[in-house]
DNA sequence: GAATTAATTGAACGTTCGTTTTATTATGTC
DNA sequence: GACATAATAAAACGAACGTTCAATTAATTC
């Protein structure tokens, strides 16, 4: 009844965050419990509270770095170019990858907003908004040098990420279709939608999807 | 301390429910206590169970009276015609309009499946997919015919949707953007993306959205 | 106006919740 | 091997949860 043989501080943390984010996105937030929790961990409850002061601050830390990660991802994703097509294939493609690997933290960073304190949700939607905005510069630069047509830069970039965000609420790994593919045919859709100019010359303005991605 | 002068069930039941869909959208279903519902009805926790008899009975009925609405709604808009391009735009006008003016109803419905039996996720799940098989058939015609150019039919039509119903996470009435400006800005990015050949002579392939929508 | 039905209250039930406290044992250090 | 520290268990806390039940009053029916 108390320390247990071979018990070490760092693995327990990593299994609670993992064992949390796969909780959180099968049952909700809300309707995880922290006994839940410790007993998919192997633990007793009261152990967690050595890791996480509470609850709320569990799925704070959870989110947090859901979105310090995906703000990495794509600082190291970007392109040094500044051709907006070049640009823009680099974000989706950086995106969908991220998200498809991270499905469940994704589903619990998306959907488990509105049980975070006033202070930590804008901590959390500042940097939503700042990964956001850069798509909108990307779109705004294509617009400006006219290989994009876009009606409402800012109505068209929410558009694409609900789009592309939404692949993990139906994409299954190991199915009928492969990351590549998939990733390939939003590329397409992306950019018929954008009403991008192609300069590279390796696709029609109104080719087959698969002629607009190969590159 | 029983009942009370002027008090109505018929009225009290669409209180209840009207209630329950705005405090459901707002802080979640298991979140939200029935002790909240009934204070914000302005009545006791007890009388709720007069007109639905589980918690879970009240979210149920709420999403399959959002989802008969749906489909009724589209029943009313689908058009006679044959030709998919008139056929696309009106799935994603009454969609959009259907979504918007339901807001807080569609969150409810796409947000808390999980907190619902087995046996009547099938039953929500199930109506979904046939409202989705309707897009899907437009696109799969569409193509078929050569007026659309779509890769992957079942992939785009979930593109589509996502894309579509994502509008009810940023749009609010009376900021910005009308649901008129808002309806003819998703029309022209839906028509982009499927590669659709404009039929009508309203619109040139690449050309501005507004000349796409405008007709 | 008496009897019946509809609508609600107030109190209580047992359970579960997040969290705290205290005790206990394993591990690392000298 | 003594001692400090790290990691946990076990038990308990008060509060809140969904739900039930009996009592009570308003509206309706005859």
């Amino acid at each position: 009844m108390a320390r247990t043989t071979g018990s070490d501080g760092e693995k327990t943390e990593a299994a609670v965050r993992e064992a949390a984010v796969s909780l959180i996105a099968r049952l909700g937030y809300e309707a995880m419990s922290m006994r839940q929790l410790a007993a998919e961990v192997g633990v007793q409850a009261a152990a967690l509270y050595r890791y996480f002061p509470t609850k709320e601050d569990l799925l704070f830390t959870l989110m947090r770095e859901h979105m310090e990660g995906l703000l990495k991802a794509w600082g190291a994703a970007r392109p040094a170019s500044a051709d907006p097509v070049t640009r823009l294939a680099a974000y989706v493609e950086n995106h969908i990858a991220f998200h498809i690997e991270r499905r469940h933290a994704t589903h619990v960073s998306n959907m488990e907003l509105r049980s975070l304190s006033h202070e930590r949700l804008t901590q959390i939607l500042k940097m939503r908004t700042a990964y956001e905005k850069e798509l909108r510069t990307i779109l705004r630069d294509g617009a400006e040098a006219g290989v994009f047509q876009i009606d409402d830069t800012g109505l068209t970039a929410m558009a694409l990420i609900q789009m592309m965000t939404g692949v993990i609420v139906w994409f299954r790994p190991g199915e009928r279709l492969s990351i590549a593919e998939v990733t390939a045919s939003y590329l397409s859709m992306t950019m018929r939608l954008v009403g991008a100019t192609i300069s590279h010359g390796t696709a029609r303005p109104s080719g087959r999807a698969r002629d607009a991605v190969a590159l």
